[in-house]
DNA sequence: TAGGAAACTGACCGTTTGGTCAGGACTAGT
DNA sequence: ACTAGTCCTGACCAAACGGTCAGTTTCCTA
C-alpha cells in the first residue's frame, strides 16, 4: 500500500479510537512506521490529513442523503430502502461516522466536520419531515441514533460477537421494526 | 458559589463540549475566572479534576443500576420503571453521561472512566439479560443507546426546542413504546 | 489585633505539540 | 553519467501543555 494511503487509514483508525486532539501527528507517524516529517510532507497540516481521511465517509453519506432528500420517506417502501441504505452506510463507514459524531465542535478548524454537521442536519430533516407527530419524530430519531451509536460502540468497545453481515442483517431488521412502528398504524405495520 | 464547585461545573461543561484532551487546565481556569495554578491547587492533577467532576454522574448511575441488577426486567412494570428511571438519569446527568460515552479509551489514566465502563457493562447485562432473543437484545440496545445519544446530541448541538420536562416526557414515552414492543407480545403490548 | 491556615498568583520548568527546513536517498528519463 | 522530481528524514522552532514552587493576599479565630 502506498504510504499516503497507509497514513490515511492509520489516521482514521487512531482518531476513531482516541479522538482528534488525543491523536498526535507523531502517533500517526509511529503507527504508520514513518517519520512525522513524512506525514506532514504528504499532508501539509493535521487538519488537511483529517479532512482527507474523512472524505470517503462524507462522500458516501452525501450520496445517501441525496437519494432521499427529494424523494422523502412517504411510504413503507421508502422507509425500508432508507433503513437498509443507512445500515449499509454505517457498517461500511463506521470509523468515519464515529469520528464525525464524537466531534461536533471542531467544524471551525476542520472543514470536513463542518460539512458533516450540515449532512447530519439534512439527514435529521429527512427523518423529521417524514414523521406525523412530534412523538413519531423523536421515536424515529432515537431509532436512527440508536443504531448508529450501537454499531459504533460495538466497534469501539469491541463488543461485537456477531459477524459483519450477520450484524447488518440484525440491525436492519431491528431498525425497520422501529421505524415502521414509529410511522404509525397508517403504514400498515402491527 | 465556592471556587472549587465553580471549577468542577466549568470542567464538566467544557469537557462535554470539546472533549477531555481538547480542554486544557488553562481553558478551565480562564472560564472559571481564576489562575491555572489555582485550579491545580484545588485538584492536584487534571485527572483528579475530571474524576471529581464525574463523581456525581457515576454515583447516580451506580445507584440506578443497583436498583435493577438483582431485580431484573422481567415484567412490564419493571421495564416501565427502568425506562422512566433511565430517562431521569440521562436528563439529570446529560453532560457527565456524554463525557463518559465519548471517552471509552481513557480508563487507564482516569479512574472515573474505568468505573464508567464497568457500569456500562452492567447496564448492558441488565438490558441483554431481559430480552428473549438476539434480535430483542439488539432492539432493546438500540432504543437505550438511541435515547441516550439523542438526548446528548440535542444538548451538545443545541437542537433542543422542547423544555426539559416536556422532552423527558416525550423520551420516556418513546422509549417505553420501543422497549415494550421489543419485549415481545408475551408482555402484552400491541 | 496578632497569627496561622486556606486561597490564590506569577514565574518558571521539562515535555510535547504542530509545523519548517535543508538536505539525503531513490527512481526514471535523457 | 547527468538531471529532475518524488519520497523521506533528523534537527530544529515557537507555542502550548501539565505541573511545581515561592511568595502574597484573604479570612477566620483567639
Amino acid at each position: 500500500m502506498p504510504t499516503r494511503d497507509l497514513i490515511l487509514q492509520t489516521t482514521l483508525q487512531l482518531i476513531a479510537k482516541h479522538g482528534i486532539s488525543a491523536t498526535s501527528v507523531q502517533d500517526i507517524a509511529a503507527a504508520s512506521s514513518c517519520s512525522k516529517a513524512n506525514v506532514l510532507y504528504h499532508f501539509s497540516h493535521k487538519e488537511e490529513l483529517i479532512d482527507e481521511a474523512l472524505a470517503g465517509t462524507l462522500g458516501a453519506t452525501a450520496q445517501f442523503i441525496d437519494r432521499f432528500e427529494n424523494r422523502g420517506l412517504v411510504g413503507v417502501e421508502d422507509r425500508k430502502d432508507f433503513t437498509e441504505g443507512l445500515v449499509d452506510l454505517l457498517v461500511e463507514h463506521r470509523r468515519g461516522i464515529h469520528i464525525v459524531i464524537t466531534h461536533p465542535y471542531l467544524g471551525a478548524s476542520i472543514p470536513a466536520l463542518a460539512t458533516a454537521r450540515e449532512l447530519m442536519a439534512r439527514m435529521a430533516n429527512i427523518v423529521a419531515g417524514s414523521a406525523t407527530s412530534e412523538l413519531d419524530r423523536i421515536r424515529f430519531g432515537i431509532a436512527v441514533a440508536g443504531v448508529t451509536y450501537a454499531l459504533v460502540s460495538t466497534e469501539i468497545l469491541e463488543l461485537a460477537t456477531l459477524g459483519s453481515t450477520e450484524l447488518k442483517a440484525f440491525l436492519t431488521e431491528a431498525l425497520q421494526d422501529m421505524v415502521l412502528h414509529a410511522a404509525g398504524p397508517q403504514l400498515g405495520v402491527s
